[in-house]
DNA sequence: TTGACCTTTGTCATTAAGTGACATTATAAT
DNA sequence: ATTATAATGTCACTTAATGACAAAGGTCAA
């Protein structure tokens, strides 16, 4: 068995200029958003003020980041594609509990290479009410996509429901475990908190 | 043991004039902009046809909501502080689990009470992705106060993380059983719903 | 290198949500 | 009836987001 994770974004053409033009526009504007995010927060920075940190127009801020929200949970999009993706190939040939197991823990090992980032995007989410509801979603939009990536397996309707609860209790496994490991500055291994969730689960009786 | 369900809300006043005409006016625009939600939309509804509707400035429109979204989801807010109300009642006599079980119990008749109002709202919310997140955020919302009602019993950072979990266990199989009573048009029991995933999930090992 | 072509950017205008200030009207209390 | 209090309407303002169009910048072939 080989590694299993796709890789996240291809990143192997030359790129022109103009790309790569795009690309610094897109990581400037993001920065600089991120920043001012961490300074007033995100309510009192505005379209403006990081239009202005960039020395862009507002117009042009909206050609790289469909809404202010975009900057903040884009990269939480992403990896939650990756997750489908993830969780679509090991499905077609693992059993429904195995490739949830893989591709959560592939998961994990994103968030981790990417913690510095994915913290800032937390602490910001949870210092403003307005967007808590955005992050929670962001964390587990890819259900429906994850329920339809299993149920390949199984066809009955009952068991689509059992499917449903299945993604859904793991998914809450993960949410509960990021948010311990995001609560302590992300530090220790965000996968073997995921494994003792897990453990801690099968001796419950409700 | 008595009922345990606190009245959701204490209706023994007599009301002055002034009083009933809020209330009327409050009904008035929310049945008006339910309505509009389900005949165009909730996105292409403004604030400005609803006010219209009802014969109201806009302004007078946020003087009874605090926003487009509170009409939408204000019902489901006071379920959910009912349900941490009835939570800390029942955590102060009873063990975690049995708490969550008789407040759970009580949210699924809340629910069933007022069925054809929260499946409207369902469905607007289902068709308005940029509502979606809203929806799921305003019946997970009630998490945290559920942690700290039941962290009463236990003390220990480990036991507070566990409970944690428990909660969110316990909230997902609520929101998985409502979510397929809804989708089944709010037929049949939701408590024996929730009573059935609960059982399943006993039967689970991850 | 020049010029034709396509992309990116800026400017302007517009819709809609939400908020503060203040005057006007309706209700309550004496 | 008169005064105090609360509700409503009007106006002005900020901010997010989007469409249209012109100006500037990059790409590529001759």
């Amino acid at each position: 068995m080989n590694d299993m994770v796709p890789s996240p974004h291809d990143e192997s053409q030359p790129m022109s200029l103009r790309e790569r033009k795009k690309r610094l526009a897109q990581t400037t504007i993001e920065e600089a958003a991120l920043r001012l995010f961490q300074q007033r927060g995100y309510e009192h920075t505005s379209i403006q003020d990081i239009a202005d940190a960039v020395m862009m127009s507002p117009r042009t801020f909206f050609r790289y980041f469909a809404s202010k929200e975009e900057v903040l949970f884009g990269p939480i999009h992403a990896v939650q594609s990756d997750g489908i993706r993830s969780l679509q190939q090991a499905a077609s040939s693992e059993s429904p509990l195995v490739a949830l197991r893989t591709t959560f823990g592939y998961l994990a090992s994103l968030y981790q290479q990417q913690r510095a980032s994915f913290l800032i995007r937390y602490q910001v989410a949870k210092q403003t009410p307005s967007i808590a509801s955005i992050y929670l979603y962001a964390m587990m939009e890819a259900e429906p996509a994850f329920c339809d990536a299993l149920y390949v397996h199984l066809e009955s309707v009952t068991d689509r429901n059992k499917i449903r609860f299945l993604v859904a209790i793991y998914m809450t496994a993960f949410r509960v475990a990021l948010e311990e490991w995001m609560e302590n500055g992300v530090q220790g291994d965000l996968v073997s908190l995921l494994g003792e969730y897990l453990e801690y689960f099968s001796s419950l009786s409700l």
